[in-house]
DNA sequence: ATGTGTGCAAAAGCTTTGCAATAAA
DNA sequence: TTTATTGCAAAGCTTTTGCACACAT
C-alpha cells in the first residue's frame, strides 16, 4: 500500500557503514543485538520508508507483529527511525540516520504513493517561538494531493 | 484535556449570524435540522476547538458518543468543521466557518495546551506542485513544543 | 408517509500488555 | 546467571457499523 518514491538515488554513506552505525546506536541505547533487529535494520536500509507495520510484516516474512512493534519502538528511541503520522490511522516509520536534515512528504490521496520533499519550508522555529512563547519546537508537515498518475 | 487558547478575541461576525450560516450549510448539504445538531453547532461556536469527541461529550452531557461521531462527520462533509490529527491517536474537530483562511497550531507536549498560529508559512502550494507534479495539494502542519507554563 | 437521525450494543482496526519460554551478554 | 527479547493470546482504545425505534419534512 505504501509505495515510496525516493528522492536521493545516490547515498553518500555506504550501506555497510550505515548498518554499523545503526547497530551502534542500538548498542549505545542499551539494546541487545538480535537476529530480528539486524533483519529489520537491513530492511530499513533498503526500504527507508515511511512504512506501516503491515508493510514491514509482509515484506519480512516470519517476523511477529508484536516483535515488529517493539522493535520499531526501540529503534525510534535509539534514534534510528522516526515515527510519522499521515492521519489515516496507521503509524509509519522512516529511516532517520541523518538526524539533522529533515524532510517532508506528499501523499497521493488516491493511490497512497508517497514522495519526498527535500527542503523544509515551514516557518522558522525561532519565529514561532517568538510569536508563541513555546520552546523546543518541532513540527510535522505533510502535503496531500493527486499524484501525476492519478490525475 | 484539550485546553485551547484562542487567537482572535473579537469575532467579526455575530454568533447568531454564524449559527444561521452554519445551519444553512447543513441544510444545503441535505442534512435535517435536529436538536442535537443545533446543540453541537452552538457548542462549537463557543468552543471552536480543536476538540476530541471526548471533550465534546463531557461538555455536552446527554449526547451519545455515536451521535457525536456521526454529527462530526456530517459537519465535516457540510464544511462546518475540519478534522485535525495531532498524531496522538485522537481525532479533533475545529470550527471552519471561514474556509479561506486556514491556520495551524502549537501543541504543548506536556500539558496538551493548544495555541493558534495565525499565519500559514508553509511552502507555497504552487512550488510543491511544480516540484512534484502533484495537484490539488492541501497540507497539514502542526508544531509541538513546551508552552510557557511547562518550561 | 418516507427517509433521516438516534441510541444501544456489538464489531473493527491498530497498537499494547501479560506472561512463560528463549536467547543474549 | 542475569537481564532483555520473543511469541502467542488477550486486552485497550478510539472509531465504525447494525439494527430497531423515534423524529423531521
Amino acid at each position: 500500500m505504501s509505495k515510496v518514491h525516493p528522492h536521493s538515488p545516490t547515498a553518500p554513506e555506504s550501506r555497510d557503514s550505515l548498518f554499523l552505525r545503526a547497530m551502534n546506536l542500538l548498542k549505545t541505547a542499551g539494546y541487545k543485538k538480535t537476529i530480528h533487529r539486524e533483519t529489520l535494520v537491513r530492511f530499513f536500509l533498503v526500504n527507508p520508508g515511511p512504512l506501516t507495520s503491515e508493510d514491514i510484516q509482509k515484506r519480512t516474512k516470519g517476523l511477529d507483529k508484536v516483535t515488529i512493534y517493539r522493535s520499531l519502538a526501540s529503534f525510534e528511541s535509539a534514534g534510528l527511525l522516526r515515527k510519522i503520522d499521515f492521519g489515516d490511522g496507521l503509524l509509519r516509520y522512516e529511516l532517520n540516520l541523518n538526524d539533522g536534515e529533515h524532510h517532508h512528504h506528499v501523499i497521493c490521496t488516491q493511490c497512497g504513493r508517497v514522495d519526498v520533499i527535500d527542503h523544509c519550508e515551514a516557518s522558522p522555529v525561532s519565529h514561532i517561538e517568538a510569536q508563541t512563547g513555546y520552546r523546543s519546537i518541532r513540527h510535522s508537515l505533510e502535503f496531500f494531493g493527486l499524484c501525476p498518475q492519478c490525475q
